[in-house]
DNA sequence: TCCATTCCTCAAAGCGCTTTGGCTACTTCT
DNA sequence: AGAAGTAGCCAAAGCGCTTTGAGGAATGGA
């Protein structure tokens, strides 16, 4: 069923079709009605590639999808798509997902937005300088940034944490709480917001005149085993660190283990306090020793993302081009005063 | 840049660009050179939504992403998601992702297939008497089921999981160590797969003249949380089981935190097997006490089902229409001999 | 030399939609 | 009554591609 055959069913033209579809004034209130009727019992759908190619609008927003075998992202990726979802679904897009090989992301996104299938794009996994955003501006197409990049003052639209305050506040809470010697589970280092928690934290502890030591740190990907394997090494150095700060709940499940099989105590021995995506499957709050975290939903993200760029599409709205978010510091029981020496 | 000035600037027609790109025979091998030189400096690429309405072609897979508000299954979706688009990848396909409202999973597809987006159709987390089925038949548009329904004998292509079999030898296993009172956390009981796996547990049992009782069965949604709620209310029955199966490494997670609130251990007191989908973020070897499992990729699942369907679209191979894939039962530290009553 | 063949190329139609510009008939205003 | 709107509809062009059917040029055989 497609605009001819149903226009000729009602002994109608194909614009008068049309346009009572998309709600153009110039359509009779009853010849409206009975097109819509007609939709309704015929379950008429109108060919989107078809509209694609009259409008330049296709309804769809294209994400390149990382896929390394063994990323381990996904979790963190799949609970912000669903955000994305959950608005999408509100105004009838979809995505076109690409998947790509993590050494071709620049490819990826340059190919799918040549494929013509997308209204506007979307970045994540912001590196800390990262190619694409060159290759972003040069294409006239909206796109959306998830995270920022490290380099000049931003010229490009984005939403963002504010990572630096949060593991700054994060450290600062422990500081207060006595701690001075500190350890760092963080993402890979290449990536924007691993950089920025890991400055946070440094400045405020420079503020107290420490600094924090290499041997104390670790970037790797965000899993619980890499949680556990750098735990592990680091409760081995000689001066035990007393506090701990992860980059994702995911690294401390694996820390808080390691942990655990020192015989040490969460929140007395050691202090530990997580960056906490919310994510469903992990919840700080049910840890057996609840988690104190900086909490920023990267589902509400997700729906923000999606609500920011349909509206440029449909150029509805206009939203502030930047945003930066602030997380929000929860404290619960995996922090306490810092043993004594 | 499109075909049309492309052709121009090599002066030739539209039709012979058009074919030197797509490897028809009938074109110089000089100039299908030089075509392909222009496009490589040019950078052109066809637009896909013209290529989709000239051909009915389009290089695109279909799905619907569930996403209501707090769904769970998302971790298990996204590993599978990674699957199909590691195969995507190597046949430049991409995924059109429709989010749906769970009540409305049959209208979402529909609107899907009509869109003309799409050349073929995925469905999973298939119901005990799934209504998409019906309306995938009357579609003549590819599709595929991961999973099953349960109902006569099924006259549709699947890939699915033995589930009987797999929860039919991990219960026989306990039974050979002697346990004899089981608790089954189980998934939603309206998915296909959680009526089978209940069905071959109760036959393994029904072999020894023992039934599974309600009281010690749990049918929720697979998180953590719920995993430890039920577990909890098991582990209070006056009769506590001596043998627990999760239906995921989610559930499991709380499953095993329950066992350790009340100091209980496991693999001695209580027996634990679970289902393992081989999600990067939670390895059942890296539990404190490694865990038993029935073991199937999901992430597998999703390269050959993408494998089938993209097979199907262009017509390259043929595969057999409905493949049973049998769960490896992988025995670790979380089960053992039943304790003395 | 002429015709049949093969190789390469092209013009034009068509995929299903939107949108421009124009047309008719009916009101309303002067 | 005639001019000027206005409401409602339509025919046709065009989006960028593939594919059909046909034609020109070169080659080989008779």
């Amino acid at each position: 069923m497609n605009l001819k055959q149903l226009s000729q069913m009602l002994g109608l033209s194909q614009t008068t079709v049309s346009r009572a579809l998309n709600g153009y004034p110039e359509v009779n209130h009853e010849t409206r009605e009975r097109v819509l009727k007609a939709v309704r019992e015929t379950g008429y759908r109108p060919n989107k590639a078809a509209q694609r190619l009259a409008t330049g609008k296709a309804g769809s927003i294209g994400l390149v999808m990382p896929t390394s075998p063994g990323n381990s992202s996904d979790v963190h990726f799949s609970e912000f798509l669903t955000g994305l979802g959950e608005e999408a679904l509100r105004h009838d897009f979809h995505f076109v997902l690409t998947p790509a090989d993590p050494n071709d992301e620049v490819g990826a996104l340059k190919r799918l937005a040549a494929s013509g299938n997308v209204d506007a794009l979307f970045v994540n996994y912001m590196r800390g300088h990262d190619p694409r955003l060159e290759m972003l501006k040069t294409l006239s197409m909206p796109f959306l940034v998830h995270g920022r990049s490290i380099g000049p003052e931003p010229d490009y639209p984005f939403l963002d944490l504010d990572n630096e305050a949060a593991f700054y506040d994060a450290t600062k809470l422990l500081l207060q709480l006595g701690h001075r010697r500190f350890a760092l589970l963080n993402g890979p280092i290449y990536l924007d917001f691993a950089i920025r928690r890991k400055n946070g934290m440094e400045a405020a502890l420079a503020e107290r005149g420490l600094t924090l030591e290499e041997a104390y740190v670790s970037h790797t990907p965000m899993t619980d085993e890499q949680g556990l394997l750098a735990m592990e090494r680091i409760l081995q150095l000689e001066k035990r660190p007393t506090a701990v700060l992860c980059s994702s709940t995911v690294l401390a499940l694996g820390a808080v283990r390691a942990i655990n099989q020192l015989g040490l105590k969460l929140g007395e021995d050691i202090s530990l306090i997580a960056h906490d995506d919310v994510l469903t499957l992990l919840k700080p709050e049910s840890f057996t020793v609840p988690l104190t975290t900086t909490r920023s939903s990267l589902r509400a993200a997700g729906v923000r993302i999606a609500e920011r760029l349909i509206g440029e599409i449909k150029h509805t709205d206009t939203f502030p081009a930047q945003e930066l978010w602030k997380a929000e510091l929860i404290v619960r029981a995996s922090t306490g005063v810092a043993p004594a020496d």
